[in-house]
Parts: C-alpha cells; structure tokens; sequence
DNA sequence: ATGAAAGCGCTAACAA
DNA sequence: TTGTTAGCGCTTTCAT
C-alpha cells in the first residue's frame, strides 16, 4: 500500500477510524487491547497521519514558526539551532523561515500564521517592533529574540534579551580602563533598530561618566557585514583626520572586518588599534588576535525564548521581558595605554 | 471578521467559491469583471486560503523541504539562504529543518515527504548516501546538495557538487608548486561522508604525481569545527615528531581552528607552517592573514540544486549528477620555499 | 470502550 | 463563464 490513510487501517484492523483516531493520539479511553492491535496494523503498513488533514479539522497546527531576517553570522546561526532543538522537545513543530532584508517580517509571520495555522512566532533580527500596527493584529503569541519589545505594550508580545546599552557601557568602559581616550563606534544605522540605538548611548553614556565628549566623527556607519565594515574602517585610516586608538565594533562580524582593514592598511591590532567586538561568536576565538567581544548568551535566550513563547501558548500569560546578562570577553585586540 | 473562509468570500462577492477559487488560482476562465470583484472582497477582508485544506484536497503540497545535518558554518549558512530564495521564486515552499549530528536525515525527509506531503527533499550535509535502502523508499525527487549521489543508481536522486578530489588534488598541487614536500592533511573520518574520502584521494593523488609518498602520520582527523582542528594541530605540534611545512584543511572552519593553534604555539602562519582551507566562506579574507582556499561555487550550487529539484519534480527526468568547478583562491596563507 | 457521522476549507469534476 | 457538489484525511461530538 503506497500511502495508507487512517481509514484503511481502521478496516485492516477491524475497527473504527475514532478508535485509530483515538490511538494515535494517545487518548486514554481505549482498550489496551484494541491499542496492541491498531499500532500493530500502523506499525506494519507504515501509517503516518496525514499533517494536513490533522490541522485542517484542528484549525490549529501547533507549528511554531522562527523568523529569521538576515542570518549572515553564527551567531544567529547558533540560535536558530538550539530554538529548533527545544522546539522538537515539546508537542510543536520548528518552522523556520529566512526572509530578505528588504522583506517585511511581520507580514510574513502573518502568512504563515494565516496559512499554516502556526500557533506561536519567534522573531529573530530584523525590527518588528517599529511594525506595532500590524504586530498588533497578530493574533498567536510572539516572542522576539535578542531583541527587546519592552515598552511596546502588546500583550501578545514578549522578548528575550540583554541589556543592549549597559553591554555596550561595558564594553567601552573596559577600553576607557585601558586608557583609551579617542574611542570609534562601528555600528549600524541608528534609529533603524532599536538594538543598534541602545547600544549607541551606552557608548555615550560611558563617555560621559569618563567625563569625555564623544566626537560625532567618530562614529562610523555600516551595515552588519565584513565587507562594510571593512569599508568604513578603510574609509577613515585612509581620509579622515579624526584619530582614534580603539574601536567598539557592534558586532564581531564588524569587528573582523574592522580588523582586516586595519591590517591591510599596514597597522597593528591591538599596538596601533584596538578592537573590540558583540555577540560572541566563535569566530572571535580564532581570530589572530583573539579579539576581545561582550558575549551574549546565545544557549540561554534560545532557551528563554522557546520556553516563554510555549508559555504563553499554553497559558494566558501576559506579555514579558526577559533580560539576560553578558560577559565580557578580554581576547588579545585591546591595548593598554597605561604606563603600568 | 476573524479569519474569512472562502465560503465568506463568496458570500461577500456574490459568487460561487469555485470562482473565488478560479482566483487565488489564477485560472484563465474567469471573467474579469468578476475577479477583479472577487480580489476586491479578498483584499478587504484580508483573506488568506487555508494551506492545510489546499494541500490535504491536493494531496501533495507543493513543499521543498531542506534537511540540513550540521550547520555550524557560513558555507551552509549561504547555500541554504539562496537555495530559500530561489525557491520562494517558483510556486514551491521552502521547509528548512535542521536536523541533529545523530539524527537519521532520511528519516527526516521520510516524516516530511509523509506529514507534510512534500514533493522534493534538498539534502545539503549528512550523509543521505551511506542510507540507499532507506532513500529507495523515497517516493519524491531528492537533490544532494554539495555531495554526490554519482554510482547510487537510485532515479528518484540526484545531486549538485564539485568533484571533491580534483578539488583537494589542486590544493595539494599548489602547496607543491610552493616547494612544500611534507604537507599535513587536515580531514574529518575517512569513508565517513563520502566527499571526504575523495578529498583524501585527491591528496593522495598529488602526491603520488610528485613523486612523494604520503606519510600516514601526516592525516589529521578533527571534526568539522574550529576546537577540534585546533586539538588536533595542536597535539601535533606538541607531542609529534612528523613536521610538516604546511596543512591542507578540508574545511575553512578546520583552516581557521588549525591557524589559531599555529599561533598559540608561538609560531607563524604562513612563515613557519603554510596553511590552504577548503569551502571558500567570506571569513577566509577577512582572517589575518587571508587564507588560502579552495572555493567552492555555493551560489551556483544551491542555483542549480533548486532547478534541478524542480526540474525533477514536474518532469520525470532522469537522475542527474551536476558537478561544478572550484577556484582555488591564493591568500596570503602560503609560503614559497623555493629559492627564487 | 467503541462507532457513526458531521464537518474543517479547499479543489476539481461535472453540469448548466 | 459560472455554479453545484463530492470528497481529501482527519477529529470530535454524540450515541450506543
């Protein structure tokens, strides 16, 4: 038999298609007997249930869909991994979807909510919350990873994140410690994502607790990739008059690019400029110098994530905010400018 | 209205739903008056048509599904983005689910192909063909994306690949150009994944054109991830009294790792010992200093494994296996010894 | 503990 | 060109 439908089995094994139906979804009243004899039938024609005949009559599919918007690093890689593996722990059903940068992803968590009944949406990059109106009308769970959704007061939102601007604080107070005056902020468009725009004035907050004016110049733009990074950093050795002697790169994958073109302009990291990365990917470990970086808790978040979403699910829960904690790795990209 | 029915919509529009249905399908034998009168009603009650209906009426779904096994690295990371979006361009549906290093990726594909009634499997890691018997059973075209399915015989398989040996031959042959003579191989198990052996061959193969017998103490084994290679280079440089001038990594992951811990033994890369990766991902140029690599065309791959899926899926074509060429890409890795 | 039967939302004959 | 209708495979009342 090609692809035997719960109807044949109920005939080969003699009894009604409720009581296959009832076995194979584990209820409890049925005789243990007949139980024996119908996953002995399923077992030897290779019945698998029919996923779209089951959500169809159930309306809901406990899909739980992974936006991802712009994966091109390991650390969303790591994460996308461990909320697939949680997810296929529980009853629900992983449904990871990539979307373009250009593409909105709200709209996209609404087809597929609309089209494949998922129950539940994990946002992972990308900037829904400037998209409430329309995050609003969603009408499943939401949880957004690494990013945060506090004070957006949609209580069907929650979030799993750090605390972007203290992580960035650090980061910069460590360089500050090490005697660093002229500090350069690699990071992305500001405003664009929220992240982004916290973790900017943690770099001015920590400026001004130093007691020193963060120069504007210094702030250089670029998207999340090795080669624009590369580029602004080029961009400055080359042409700009403004000096630095460290850079905060908002990401690690900035931070190698940075790197890269400090070296292919015949410098030195950490001896004519030190770095300093975000996230905490492997990659950072490897790199000659092993750079420095604030680690997120890639593990936990996927964890925290896929535990609130299911929560929430489940239960009415009302809409959180978790926050994580960071760590800062030293590596071997920071200079100290101190006379010791 | 919560989530209008196509019955609603025909309501609304004062049309049977097969005509509503003529137009979400895009059937020609509608007049078009009436569509436009239909997508108005559609547009005005955000209607979506149910995908578990449409499928469980269709029987098959018109579902891709990528089983990815291991996506620790960006060479993936990008073969699965664009094989995503080249499949969002055709009516088909991308399903990427990411199975674990233990899993059975046939199985995967087999619950897929049965729940979800997919209509094509894209295989992209793991190793699909060590599992014939399983794979036979397979009603749907597969692909193998980066691995060869070449002497399997199954017509329902094919696959998208470079020819690993040639590849790892012309990484091998350059290390000699270079005056290199005692060169490590840097590899996963052998007869493990099939891709490995050949590049295993392929060393073997330069070699034995150069004249120069292989010293088995030169292989290497190490997973595919950065602190595996680098315990195993490590160890060598420690405890080993084989020296070599230079590695042949399979992997640009394993490249990196094997630098790293060239590095951490006060030694220089490429100065003291040579170093050429396998893959070509974006990292390799951006490392310091650049790795020589041996580039794999992943666009092209993930390009051609999605034609030829779909090529398979609406035509029977027969089973194909395209092979395409690598570039072997310089860096800054590789030291000349030859007196020139 | 088990069965009969009514749909879930959609497509695809077939009829008009 | 449009409408009517019979299922797709399953779950879930409601009887028994």
């Amino acid at each position: 038999m090609a692809k035997p439908t719960i109807k044949e089995i109920s005939k080969y094994a003699r009894v009604s298609v409720s009581t296959v139906s009832r076995v194979i979804n584990n209820m409890p009243d049925v005789n243990e007997e007949t139980r024996q004899k119908v996953l002995a039938v399923i077992d030897e024609f290779g019945y698998v249930p029919n996923a779209n005949a089951k959500n169809l009559k159930q309306i809901s599919s406990n899909i739980i869909c992974i936006i991802v918007k712009g994966m091109h690093n390991q650390f969303f890689g790591q994460i996308i991994e461990k909320i697939q593996s949680e997810i296929i722990k529980t009853k629900y059903i992983p449904l990871v979807n990539f979307i373009d940068e250009n593409d909105n992803e709200v709209d996209a968590a609404f087809r597929l909510i609309s089209e494949r009944k998922a129950v539940g949406v994990i946002f992972l990059g990308g900037s829904p919350s400037l998209k409430t109106d329309r995050l609003m009308e969603i009408d499943v769970p939401c949880v957004f990873s690494t990013m945060s959704a506090d004070g957006l007061s949609l209580n069907n939102v929650s979030s799993v994140c750090i605390d972007d601007k203290a992580a960035a604080k650090s980061a910069i107070d460590y360089l500050f410690e090490m005697g660093h005056k002229r500090i350069a902020v690699l990071g992305g468009q500001l405003m664009d994502r929220d992240s982004i725009y916290k973790r900017y004035v943690g770099a001015l907050e920590s400026h001004r607790e130093h007691g020193i004016e963060f120069n504007e110049e210094l702030f250089m733009q670029s998207k999340f990739t090795f080669e624009d990074a590369y580029r602004a950093v080029d961009k400055t050795i080359k042409y700009c008059n403004s000096r630095y002697t460290a850079i905060f790169a908002m990401s690690d994958i900035m931070a190698i690019g940075a790197a890269k073109a400090i070296f292919d302009n015949g410098l030195s990291v950490p001896d004519d400029i030190s770095i300093i990365g975000f996230d905490g990917i492997q990659a950072t470990s490897y790199y000659n110098p092993t750079l420095a970086t604030v680690k997120q808790p890639s593990g936990e978040i996927a964890l925290k994530s896929v535990e609130l979403l299911i929560q929430n699910i489940e239960s009415d829960m009302v809409s959180q905010n978790i926050v994580l904690g960071t760590e800062l790795i030293k590596g071997n990209s920071i200079n100290c400018l101190l006379a010791v």
